[in-house]
Formats: C-alpha cells, structure tokens, sequence
DNA sequence: TTGCTCCTCACGTCACGTGAGGTGGC
DNA sequence: TTGCTCCTCACGTCACGTGAGGTGGC
C-alpha cells in the first residue's frame, strides 16, 4: 500500500473524470476519502492508487447506485461480497430496462388511440376458505412480494394436505394506490376440510363474498393501469361504486407461462350490491 | 368536451395507479388540473375524461420525462409537436441506455483487473494555424457539441478554399473536468494561404505548441477515463505534470466509422519542457 | 359521534450544483 | 502583488414522500 504520488483535487478530478464537487461530497460520505488532508488548510490529497477506486465509483454512479451501496461494495471485505452485490444491482437495473420498454410500448399504444375495450360484467362473488398471506408492501415491491408469497402459498396446500378450488387472487386495499404502500392479501382458495394448521405466515382466512364490476386485463401486468382506468370509468358513470378492497384474479400469469401476453388477469371493483 | 363522472382524487387515483401525493404535486405544477374545485373546502374533482391523459403522464414519468416537458407535451397544440417532442425524449433515453451498456462492459473490465497500458509517449507539438470552433458546453453535451462542430469546420474548410493539414483536435481547460462545463475548441489543422475568412462561427487560430505526454485511447469515449487515468497516473509519479489545456487528437472517430472499437483517441497531458 | 377522506403547510430525500465569501501558494 | 486553486458553509434542484395538524361528509 505505498503511495505513489499525491495529487490535488484537481488533477485528480482530471484523471478521474469526476468533479471536484463530486470528490467532496464522496469524502463527506465516507465513499471515497483523500490519501491525505492537510490540518491546516483542509486541501484534500489523493493518491495514484486511488484512481481504479475512483473509476469504479464512476461506473456504479452511472449504473445509478446508490453512494450507501457504492460504499459497502468498496468496503466489501472479500471479492465475493462484492461482486455479488453488484451482480444484484444489476439485475434491478435489468428489470428496469423491461419496465422503460413496457413504458415505450404502452406509450405508442396509448397514443395511437383507445383500444376496443373488453366488456364489463357485474358479478356476486360467495365467501370461500383460502389459503392466504399477508404482509405490508410498497407497490414497488409488489410483483416479487406476490411470486415469493404464491411460493409460500403452494407449499403450505401440500403439507397441510388441502386441494385448491380456485386460481389465486389477491385483496388491495384503497390505501395501496393512494400511498402506493399498504396490506396485500395474497390467496388461494380450498376445499374446506378438516386439516393441520398451516404454518409459517402462511394463515386460513375466509375470503369474504362480494358484489364487483369485473374486466379481464389480457397481457402484461405493467399496462394493467388501462384496465383499471377503463372498469373504474365504466363504475363511476353508472354511479353504482363502493368502498372496498379491489381484487385481483390471476387466471392466467407468471407461474404459468413465461410469455406475458398470454397472461389474463380479472380486475374486480366493489359494486353496489342492488347492482343488476 | 362533456364532463362525464366526476372522482374523487382517491377514485382517480385508484383508476390511474397514480398516488394521491403525485396528483396534487401534478396539480400544484400546472401539469394536470382537476376538472372541478370545491371553492370552500378545496377538494379535488377529476374528470373520468382525465384518465387517458393520466395514463400518459404515468408513461412519461416512467420514462423519466420532466414534468416541464410533460407539461408541454399534453399542451402542445398539434399531435406533430406531441409526438416530435415524445420522440426526441425517446432518442435521448437510447443514448442513455448505451451509456448504461458501456458503464455495465467498462465495469467489468475494471473488475477483472489493470489492462495492459499503451506506453506514454513524451513529445513536442509545434504551433499550427486551424479552422476552430469555440464553446461552452456541458459535460454531457460535449460528444453532440462536437459533432456539430465538426461538421461546422468542415462546411468552413471547403468554403474558404483550404486543405487540413491533420486530424481535427479539441482543447479541454482544467475547468471543464473538474465542473463538467468550461469552454471547448474544436480545431481542424490547416496548410496556411491566404484565403477567405471563414463564415459564422468558425473562426481562424493558431493553436500554440505544447510539450505533452501521450497516451492512445482505442475504443469508444465512454471508457477514456481509464486512459487518462493511466496517462495521469504516469506524468504525476514522474513529477513532470504543468498547468495547461488537455488535448484531443481524433485518429479515428464517428466521423470515420460507425464501429466504436476503432476510434483511435490520442490524449495529450501537458508536461515541462524539458522532459527528455 | 366515529371513522374515513380530504386539505394545507413544512420539511425530508438524494446526489450533487451553485454561488458567496474567504484563504493559501507560487 | 496578481491569479489561481483550494476551502467551508448555505441554499437550490427535482419529484415527490412523510408526517403534523386540521376539516368535511356520511
């Protein structure tokens, strides 16, 4: 670890290609800290062998990375921690690329005009005993949260020895779009009988009935807002909404097909119960 | 233009996937205005008219558009200016997501260890007479600066009846790096005559001698940090390093092939005289 | 009356950029 | 001595999110 040369803020601003303003602010956030700070004038020194880190740092800031993350990837003890948490990173930032090309693609569908929209049905819902799991989420976290919580959810109907009696839908409190943070409820409906308690987060709850106004969202979850949009205009000009979770059906979806324009999705929303 | 159902701001937002917070920040910034105001309590009424222009707005921000061009884009009177002005965020978000590509490739190669360094090359530059364009640009607007730049000195070239006398070159002050912004010259080597005097921007220079040390760059811009890097790192720990403007040479550019892993770059780091 | 929804400030977040105002070294 | 580089605050940016504190409608 000999220093090899000590350079100015400046020239070591040139040789990184980062900004004297940006050098500052990784000192004070402990990303990145001079070789040496002189006591009396506060002038920053960096070293020659300081350059790699500095470029790393470059690519992670252009990869989007966070400076806490920037920091605990550098400050990795071994090679493994550290490739393993750039290789995650990576991966977040690939699903990202899949949802700016959704973006793109429902945008030129979007201008090019409304689509023929799928009919709406009016339908009465009965109570069924599910299988379920609940937890707290953001709705950026929604789409792993509901595969790992279906993961949960079918092997607890294995060890407790029930059959499903239905595809797997899921309760969304209003709470959910307004804060886009709220309790999902994720189930699978049984056939009730008399079996050993489910374990883990894994609970038996009673999936109430319901009157809803339902369309059936063909393709893939990202252009599932038009849905929405298309069913709550079609609730609210018949005037016949209320309060209540909306739900979701998945009759079709990732655990089924990787091709997501085969995916099929009912979009319920709570309907006055006189409804016709 | 009819109202057709008037929402509460929650309603509309459950319909667009749009959170409560947005909707009023997009209200409070003139970007989408609630189609009633209850003047006593100031609650929000939207339209269910207003959901396709919702669902762009969501597109758009997903994209990353700012809400300033959002604003423009649902206000631009015809659908040309919309669809140019959407277009033109799509092209700059391709050349984003090269960048991102080439951040991925470059991070890689830095993680897989120090690549071989071409040699420094320690040599005199005598002074030469150049057709020259003078800026001030940003960082990030520099590689657009200079293509049109280019294209400027070379329109000038042939329009004052001169011949280039070398590759075109740039001068980076010390400022430009360590602010991403300072004043650029691009410049085109030509053999003296009398000639016109060039038109517009263009402007006629001596570009002075300089002693620098000289590294290559192969490949694309993206990476050339590394370079100069390594060049910095080489003139800093043999303590010849002066104040002075960096210099381009462009071998090889986008002016001479699409194939970014044939541009040739030489960097040219000014040094004392009176290196050997 | 109790929840629930809605409202308006005011402030926080993140990674710096933008001055202001001042000092040190050649 | 004059520029130039460097320094430290303090505040701005952007698109919201996070409470705090309060009101209206069923």
């Amino acid at each position: 670890m000999m220093i090899m040369a000590l350079l100015t803020i400046g020239d070591f601003s040139r040789m990184t290609h980062l900004s004297v303003k940006a050098l500052r602010h990784y000192h004070d956030m402990g990303v990145l800290e001079p070789a040496v700070i002189d006591p009396f004038t506060g002038y920053r020194s960096y070293d020659t062998g300081q350059v790699p880190a500095a470029q790393v740092i470059r690519r992670l800031r252009d990869l989007n990375m966070p400076l806490d993350q920037i920091r605990a990837v550098l400050g990795a003890p071994d090679v493994d921690v550290r490739s393993q948490e750039i290789m995650a990173h990576l991966s977040r930032m690939e699903r990202q690329l899949q949802q700016t090309q959704a973006a793109v693609a429902g945008l030129r569908a979007l201008l090019a005009g409304p689509a023929a929209r799928p009919a709406v049905e009016v339908r009465a819902i009965p109570a069924v005993t599910a299988l379920a799991v609940r937890d707290t989420v953001t709705a950026a976290d929604a789409p792993v949260w509901g595969l790992d919580a279906f993961g949960s959810l079918t092997a607890a109907l294995s060890s407790a020895g029930l059959t499903a009696a239905g595809c797997p839908g899921a309760l969304f409190p209003s709470e959910f779009f307004e804060t886009e943070r709220g309790e999902l409820t994720l189930f699978l409906p049984v056939v009730p009988a008399v079996a050993s308690a489910p374990a883990g987060r894994v609970q038996l709850m009673e999936v109430p009935a319901a009157e809803v106004a339902v369309m059936t969202h063909e393709g893939a979850a990202d252009d599932i807002d038009r849905t929405y949009g298309a069913l709550g205009t079609a609730v609210a000009e018949r005037a016949i909404g209320v309060d209540g979770p909306i739900r979701e059906y998945y009759l079709v979806s990732v655990v089924d097909t990787d091709d997501e324009r085969e995916h099929r999705t009912e979009v319920c929303w709570p309907v006055f119960r006189t409804a016709a």
